[in-house]
This record gives structure tokens, sequence and C-alpha cells, in this order.
DNA sequence: TATGAATGAGATTTCATTCAT
DNA sequence: AATGAATGAAATCTCATTCAT
């Protein structure tokens, strides 16, 4: 089951929610059409079990942040959880990039897609919502918070699927930097 | 043929690059397999003839961005900007949705997706590189501009596909300053 | 119609009966699918009639058979109807080979096939019957003609495919003497 | 698959290589579009398949010629030859036939079609080649020996296609006798 | 008489899922 | 628990034929 897991990552990650083959599947996973349908119900059903791992790690990554405040330790303390965010993210992001295009489709593992990137933008927004001075600029926290974590997970996934090529430190600079003015500055 | 293009951008839109069959095609156009087929060799090659229309629609949008001066002119020059491509994108974003799913595959219309993109961000780009104190900012105004085309394209997404229930006005007010902040202040 | 009639020819030619689109002929004819209907009923009808012209050829080779004598004149008298048959076959050759192949079919054309070599046969049965000393030996007139018309045929197919590469006289002299001494001499 | 193979034998004779379909195949083999697919790659590779029974066939006949000498017990020697050549034709024939068709296609099979045959005739341009008095006569031992082989061919051909209605010791006899003479007498 | 865009029946091929072993 | 051969529904694609112009 494990080694089905593990497969679904591999031949997901390379071909895509539809293009992926319950063969591909088994075959990654050196075991039998048979074992397939033993542990899961279907293909979606294999999808939605690896969905939830991915929902796991992105829970414990939005918990992770600590307080930004508005100085250079916030900086730091933000730098850090978008650190942690790129490590997950390059260890599971071809799994979200699938999601993102399983979200097509009307599937439970679709819907999911907002939800917990809201749940991203929620930890940042929880924190905002406690400044009163905060209040002074005109952007919603909410929505402001969404934005940065759009601009986030889709830089990353232009680094993971290998279109864009640029260094660790220059990607966690120019979001930590963007995203600490847009919101916490 | 035009009928089989719309068709695409319909079908697409509601199913996905994967799920949409030549068949929902042909039937959204009131046309034939035949004629179908007489138009276009395959699925990819109709999807190919919209994502074309979409790029040059794109190139035209990154054309119309004026020069953005530190001050509320440049702002709101953005902003005039940032709605021209939340309304081309809200004709279009279907397409370019279905774009990244594509991408998945190596198919030539998926290579297209970040470079799009990418000439998006080159327009800003272009505009830092040529401001002499701009360099007084640590951040590459390339990563920093494709990062925030990112942001908007992907908020757009979310918005376009229902996922967002945002007001329009606010939209457009969130992207502009976090644009205008981490590129242009 | 003759254009179309050439092409037919051409076209059959190099792709046999059954992967002969009717779209290669009408292109090959430099014309249109309705002028091609507007002439024939369908592709069997346009086969049918280059068929009745092979036919009528064929006849005129089996009519141009001079006595063949059991001495050096009649064996020049030979040598000289297979050089005919030869000559004819170069040019109709390809159809001929086609019409094998649509033998399969159960429609007219095809049954046609070994009426026309039959009728070949029959050219030399005839002489052969008129022989009372030709009794001494114990083949049947009827079925040694067809045999060696069978091979002089097949012979000449495998050199109009290409499939045999031997010297125009090699093949000429080899059918001769094999046929003279099996029915002349 | 052996099934598959035996329905292949049986449709591809009865309607020729082009018009057979995969569905007539399956049908007549009493499995499922599933299962072909499972075991060949596609008709030509079914197909394929039988081709290379019958070349194993045809090589075994070609092995089985004893020395024909020119006498009464090499005319015995070579009707033995014929008569099995025609009994493994009387099976084969369909296939053989149907590669006929398919030769005008130009896939692999296609290109097998002359090299047997060429085969069948080395086996009596061999004998020939090792009787040094059978220089004597002008004809070359190799395209005569292709002749009586096109011819032998061919014959059993109509005589199994049902298009010639003779006797089996009428038709060895002829066969037999013709290509004695033309060879080793 | 000539055209060629449009048609749709029918052929090939794929692949998620089942089930006897 | 594990297997993998078998299935067949569904998808893609072809091409002979029609018909409005």
């Amino acid at each position: 089951m494990r080694k089905l897991l593990d497969a679904g990552i591999e031949v997901f990650s390379s071909r895509g929610y539809h293009s992926a083959r319950v063969d591909d599947i088994v075959k990654a996973a050196h075991t039998s059409h048979g074992t397939f349908y033993l542990y899961f119900a279907n293909k979606e059903d294999l999808f939605q079990a690896l969905v939830a791992d991915v929902a796991e790690e992105l829970a414990a990554v939005t918990a992770s942040l600590g307080p930004v405040t508005p100085d250079a330790a916030g900086r730091a303390e933000l730098r850090a959880w978008v650190e942690r965010f790129t490590t997950m993210y390059g260890h599971y992001g071809p799994i979200i990039r699938t999601w993102t295009e399983a979200e097509i489709d009307s599937n439970e593992a679709g819907r999911m897609g907002t939800d917990v990137l809201g749940e991203l933008a929620g930890g940042f927004a929880a924190q905002l919502a406690e400044r009163p001075n905060r209040a002074a600029t005109d952007l919603d926290p909410a929505i402001a918070s969404l934005a940065v974590i759009a601009m986030i997970e889709r830089l990353n996934y232009f680094v993971v699927s290998g279109q864009l090529a640029i260094a660790p430190d220059d990607l966690l600079d120019t979001l930590t930097d963007i995203t600490f003015d847009a919101l916490f500055a």
C-alpha cells in the first residue's frame, strides 16, 4: 500500500491526473492491478489518499507560523516560514499541481484546492486581524493574504516544475520581501 | 471553423483539456466529427489554435502598459493595466487555466505556459531596468516581476473559476497595491 | 473522365484497391470529389471501368497468338507472343495485380480474375486441341495451359512490382522455353 | 492467443487483409477487443505472427526436397515434394494469398512475399547448380526455378480459392511434369 | 458541368475495472 | 492477500458519399 502511494506520487507527478494510467502506477509499484483495487476503490481514491497526506503537511506548515512582527525579527520569522513552505512544496508540489489539474473535475479532491490555500492565507489573516493599527491601510487582510499565498504557491510551482530556474535564496528573498511589505510592514 | 473554436473554448473551459471529448466539442458546435477533422488534425491542434489566440491577447495586454511612475499617476496607470488584464482574463481565463492543466503534458502548447507569463513579467522588468535608483532595493526585478505576475494570474484564476468571491474593485485594488509597492514605489 | 481513369491507374497501382482513397484519386486527377461522382457511381465503378480496359487489352493479346508449330518458327511465334504479353503487362500489370487483391472481395470485378487468365489459357488449349498427336502426352492441355499462363503472369508480376530484377531477354527466354517445352514441343 | 491466431486465419482467409476488421477477428475468436490488443499491437501485428508461422512451414517444405535425379525416381521424388507443397498450401494458402494482397503495402510482412518464394526456388536452383551438364541448356537455373515456383504457387492458389476445379491428381501431374521437364530432365 | 465543405457510419485503439485462480 | 488475463465501454480518427451552390 505504501508502495502504491509512492508510485502514485511518482506517476501523478510525471503524467498528471488524467494521463496517469492505473497500469503505470502498478508497474511503478511493482505490483498488480488486482492489488491496486484491493487497497483503493479506484484511481481517484488513491489520489484522494495522497491529497489527504498533502493537506496534513499543509496544515502543519500553516500552524508553524509564529508572530511576524513589523521588524527584522518578524521578517526572519516569515522567511523561515516561506522556507518551510518551499521545502514542503518541493516534495508535495507535484501532487499539488496535479491537484490543480484535477480541480477542473467536479470531484471531491478537486474542490479542496482553494480551501487549503485559503487555510494558509487564513494563517496570515489571523495575525493581521489582531493588529489594530493594521486597519490604517486600505487593503482587506483576507484578500491580500490570499493574493500573496497565490503568489508563493505559483512561483514555487514554476520552480518545482522546472519552468523557472532561479537560486533558492533569490526565491526565498523575493517571496519574503513582497509578502512582508504587503502584509506585515 | 469559428463555431468549432468557440465550442472549443466552451468545452475546454467547462471540462478541462483531458476530459474534453471531441464529441463534446462537435456537439457544442452543432457539427460533425468529420467536420472537426477537416479543420483540425486532432484535439490538441484545436487547442493550440485557441492558445495562439490567447497568446495574441496576452501580448496586446503586455504591450499596453504605459510608464508606471512612482507616484499616484503611476499607480493609476498600473491599476488600469491590471483592469485590462482582468478583463482579458475574464474572457480567456478558462483557456489559460486549461493551458495550465495541459502544461503537464510535454506538448508544444504546454510549454508556452510560462513563456507568456514570462512575457508579461518582462513588461514590468523592462521598466524597472531603466530606473537607475531601483538598484537600491535588493530584489531582482526579473524575479519580483514574475512573482507579482504569478500572483495576479493566480488570484484572477480563483475569481474566474468561481472559487473565490470578491468584489471586482477589491480584486483590482489589492493586486495594484501589492504590485505597486513591490516593484514601482 | 480520362484524367480520372489515368489517376485511377496511378493510385490503384501504388496503393492497391482497398488503400486507395477517392481523395487520392481526385487529387491525382486535379479535380474534385463532386466530379468523381459525376462520372462514376463509386470507387468500384471506376475500378470496373479500368478492368474493362485491361480485359480488352488482354483479349487482344489472346487473339494475337498465331500457330505455334513444334519447330523453331513456332518457338519464335511464341516468343513474340510472350513479348506482347509482357509489354501489355508492363502497362496494365499494376491494375491486374490490384485486381488480384480485389478478387478477395465478392465484387464483380474480382470474379473476373481467373476468367481472363482462363481466356489466355484457352488460346493455347485451342491450338493443342487441334493437334491429334498431342494426345500422346498425358497432360490435360487445358490444365497445362492454365499452369503456364499462371507462370507467365506471376513471373511478370514479380518483375513489374520490382520484387524481381532480371534482364528482359532472360525473362522472355525462360518463359518461352518452359512454355514451348511444356505445351508445343 | 491461439484462438486469436486461428480466428485470424479464418477471417483473413475469407475477407482478405484490408477488409478484415479487428471486430470480425475477435468475434470469430469469441473474445473481446481488449484481449486482442493484449496480445497484438494491431491488426498487422497479428498478421505478421501468422506470416511467421507460414514462413516456417514453407521453409520445412523447402528443406524436404530430396535429390531429383533425371529419371523416374527423380520424378517421383519431385511429385512427392509437389504434393507436400500442395498439402501445406491447402492449409496455409489462404494466408499466403492474403499475403500477396498485403504485399501492395510497403509493410514488413508484405516484403517477405517474394523472399519466401525465392527460398523455395532456391531449393531447386541449388540442385541444378551442382549438375555440371546442366550448363548445356541455355536457361538460367535461378530464373527458371523461380518461374516454375511461381507456376506451382499460382495454380494452387486458383485451386484453393475455388476459382479452378480440377482433380488433385491432375494438378499434381501437371505441375510435376512441367517442372521436371523444365528443370530436371 | 463542376465544386468542395460537410457528413456520419464504422473502424481502430485505450484503459479503468473485474474476477477466477 | 495477491495476481494478471480478460473485459467492453468509450474515445479517437478515417473516408466514401452527398448536396447546396
